[in-house]
DNA sequence: GACCTTTCTGACTCGCCGTCAGATTTTCGA
DNA sequence: TCGAAAATCTGACGGCGAGTCAGAAAGGTC
């Protein structure tokens, strides 16, 4: 396994090369963070560093190739998370352990929100590349929370008709939708921290039967 | 309020256009299901009913505007969930009335699911259109689900800390998108029971705290 | 069957995508 | 330092689908 990175046609690229990539893989998060993805063309993000949308097709074969690229990127900020995911939780630091849980997740999804929002998009549309890589991100935490459900049915704590792998994902959806929501939830009157009290209570719940 | 259709420049069109419109928004709906949102191009839903692209613009200013007349047409289907979620669950039925619910919704989702799915990509996108939408359809359900969540906080079977609408936001995110992944659940052994018992028990618990 | 209204379409322009041949810059051996 | 080779960049172009519009076709009315 190598760190070496590739352009759009194979070849291995140089150190020059390299920081042309980064200036457009730059240019892509911001622009996708300012104007959405819909409005994403390869020549804005071409201008935005000052060069020709051919120079883009360098390194990538379309923008989706290079929002791809943000989203691996993204997965790695994930990882610290499934650390607040070790069964054990009780009656008495349950909920706590939860809302920090729900904390980190905020962070996470604050700090990526453009990216992440545009993974969903493309995973939902069909894109396989994009379902691997959300798959792959949403099977860290879910691997985690899996055992604890399974932990707790075998505890009879929870009942059996939960399938723990369908409550992992349940949880997943919780999180992801309540936070992409948010703009909207607060125009109705839920703000962050309805939010985060109910998604810890329902976390909680869910994970242990309390 | 008229039931008169109009055509894209705002006249009101005769019995001939309407069918010619209803054309159109069936081989987009068909078109949707087939090939996705997409490779969902005018010229093909043009030839597909025998026309040319032209005649589309006639009645749609864009692809959108033929979905969201689709998504529309869904959301009607979605009004007799309601009655489903009645307060008053108890420890006796309530299991079994969540259960009810959760078939009602999955042959909904079955029904529609190319349309859904387009509806909350466009939503998801931004368009404020399909926001307005989708938001309506939640809410149809929502309201419900708000309302037993409320009277469980003031009966005390639920926590203080569950945001009755936040709860009720919970608790439909869970539903669409489990069932939203339905085929990729499937791929890692959550089948439609696992997924049916898994959904009842959890909104059981998070609308009556048993 | 002449005239008016509604509906439909061929043909066009426009803008973005993606390509490619060749220009420019950098590297490196002598 | 120089010149050739390699790496990187770009101007210019072909292609495709979106959306427009003037006028053709169809249908209705007297």
């Amino acid at each position: 396994m190598s760190d070496d990175v590739f352009a759009a046609d194979g070849r291995i690229i140089g150190s020059r090369a390299l920081v042309t990539r980064r200036k457009l893989l730059d240019a892509t998060a911001k622009l996708l963070q300012e104007q959405g993805i819909l409005d994403l063309r390869v020549v804005d993000i071409s201008r935005d560093v000052g060069s020709s949308p051919a120079t883009f097709y360098q390194y990538f074969n379309d923008v989706d190739e290079a929002i791809l690229e943000l989203a691996k990127e993204a997965t790695d900020d994930e990882k610290p998370l499934v650390a607040l995911l070790q069964p054990g939780w009780n009656a008495l630091d349950g909920l706590e352990r939860a809302g920090q849980f729900v904390d980190a997740y905020m962070v996470y999804w604050d700090t990526h929100h453009a990216v992440l929002r545009a993974r969903n998009l493309k995973a939902e549309e069909g894109n396989r590349h994009f379902r691997a890589v959300r798959t792959e991100a949403n099977l860290l935490v879910m691997d985690a929370l899996q055992a604890m459900v399974t932990e707790g049915v075998a505890a009879k704590r929870l009942p059996e008709s939960l399938d723990p792998f369908t409550t992992a994902a349940a949880v997943v959806a919780m999180c992801e939708r309540l936070l992409a929501f948010q703009p909207e939830m607060a125009r109705r009157g839920a703000n962050r921290d309805a939010i985060r009290s109910t998604l810890a209570t329902l976390i909680y719940g869910a994970l242990t039967g309390h």
